[in-house]
DNA sequence: CACTAATATAAGGTTGGCCCAAAAACCGGG
DNA sequence: CCCGGTTTTTGGGCCAACCTTATATTAGTG
């Protein structure tokens, strides 16, 4: 049977190697591979069935590079994933740190008409509600993660990616959402959490968590 | 690998095989292979495993019927379906004939968290775009086929079942949608098209669409 | 009651997506 | 420059859903 498009499975593996490709490219398979929760031999399998279709490129003991086909594919899939999940969070209702798995589901059926009037009744929004662009500009270019601002500094809470329902719920917990101005206290001894002081408390975040919390640079030093 | 939870053929037999109930119980595997496109042999094998899992009742050479447990898991598809046609027809303003495609696409990437939401969104709404109720009573009980509208009788169109692409976009380009008025002028001879007065001027239909298009009776007899 | 058309089963294939275990290639430290 | 540990790849397998082409069974009808 002929597969009239490309199936979830292939499309998560396109997002997924998006995503990736902005920490190291060529992106190893293994990355993927943990990232999709799934063996390192069926991942090889997988990009190499992309890369007949000129998806991706391989370079064995490498690791892959999406094609501008590929990469063009995984730019829709998450455009159609942000505005799902503007739509479930600002028009549902539905909580901020649910509404990515719902989107991840609901993408990959997600036909091009749909996508577009979905767009429009939104108003064609900027970002997600996670910060991350729709239609974007390549984004701030002053833009750090968290795990650098330097102790003293102060910031503001710009974006969190890559997304994953755990790392979003841990944050939801915390009160770190876009927007949010942070102050870095202190960073505790031994690898040990950094302590943030925000406008609403004090909060205690893992360095592995502020690696993924994008943000803008306010000042570099305590006023 | 376990699949988590039911997988789109799954969902869309069970759909069909609900839809298919209303004609005939049991309903032959052949009508269910015939609907979803498929061949009887891959439908068989289907549901074999269907029944394995006790959601459908196989007696040989006579078809198929749900059991309760299968019986509500299509309920539950048809459900996710209906609300999405009617965001996508009154929310998004997709082309009425259009909305059933997208959403079987979405009906199957749904999950219960996003179906309830979708629901107080739209306002519980009774019935989809083609009329066919949403957490149905059992619809309205002295409702008819067009196609056995008396001559000289006069009818209101109340709903569209089943529904396939096709059959919608015919009686699009016809106006022919719920709500709509109409009396049946005569019978074309030899199995011949229906001539329909309606309140947008005549149309023709052929017999075979006329027994999808339910009504409910105004008057038997021309005034 | 015998025949025919519908239905079911058997047999053999394909593709996508996953797995494990074992071999092979690579890379960095000694 | 070789050795060992970490990838990666290869060689088997598995399962869901499809397919086609027979062959067997059955139900209904003449
Ligand atoms: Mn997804
Ligand atoms: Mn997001
Ligand atoms: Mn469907
Ligand atoms: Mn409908």
């Amino acid at each position: 049977m002929k597969h009239e498009s490309f199936h979830e499975s292939a499309e998560m593996y396109l997002k997924t190697a998006s995503e990736l490709a902005g920490e190291n490219t060529p992106t190893p398979i293994a990355a993927l591979a943990g990232r999709l929760g799934v063996s390192a031999v069926s991942a090889t399998e997988m990009v190499h069935r992309l890369q007949e279709q000129g998806l991706l490129a391989h370079q064995p003991y490498r690791g892959i590079s999406l094609t501008a086909a590929g990469q063009q594919l995984a730019d829709e899939v998450v455009r159609r994933h942000r505005l799902w999940e503007c739509f479930l969070y600002e028009r549902l209702g539905l909580p901020w740190h649910e509404v990515h798995d719902h989107a991840c589901r609901l993408e990959h059926a997600t036909t091009p008409a749909v996508t577009e009037a979905l767009d429009a009744f939104l108003g064609h929004p900027a970002a997600c509600p996670h910060g991350n662009p729709i239609d974007g500009q390549a984004g701030e270019p002053a833009e750090r993660l968290l795990s650098e601002l330097p102790v003293g500094g102060t910031a503001v809470l710009v974006r969190v990616h890559p997304e994953s329902e755990g790392l979003l719920c841990y944050l939801a917990e915390l009160d770190l959402l876009p927007g949010r101005r942070i102050t870095l206290r202190e960073i505790a001894p031994y690898q040990g959490p950094m302590v943030l002081q925000t406008d609403v408390g004090v909060r205690y975040i893992g360095r592995e968590a502020a690696a993924h919390v994008h943000i803008r640079l306010l000042t570099e030093e305590p006023a």
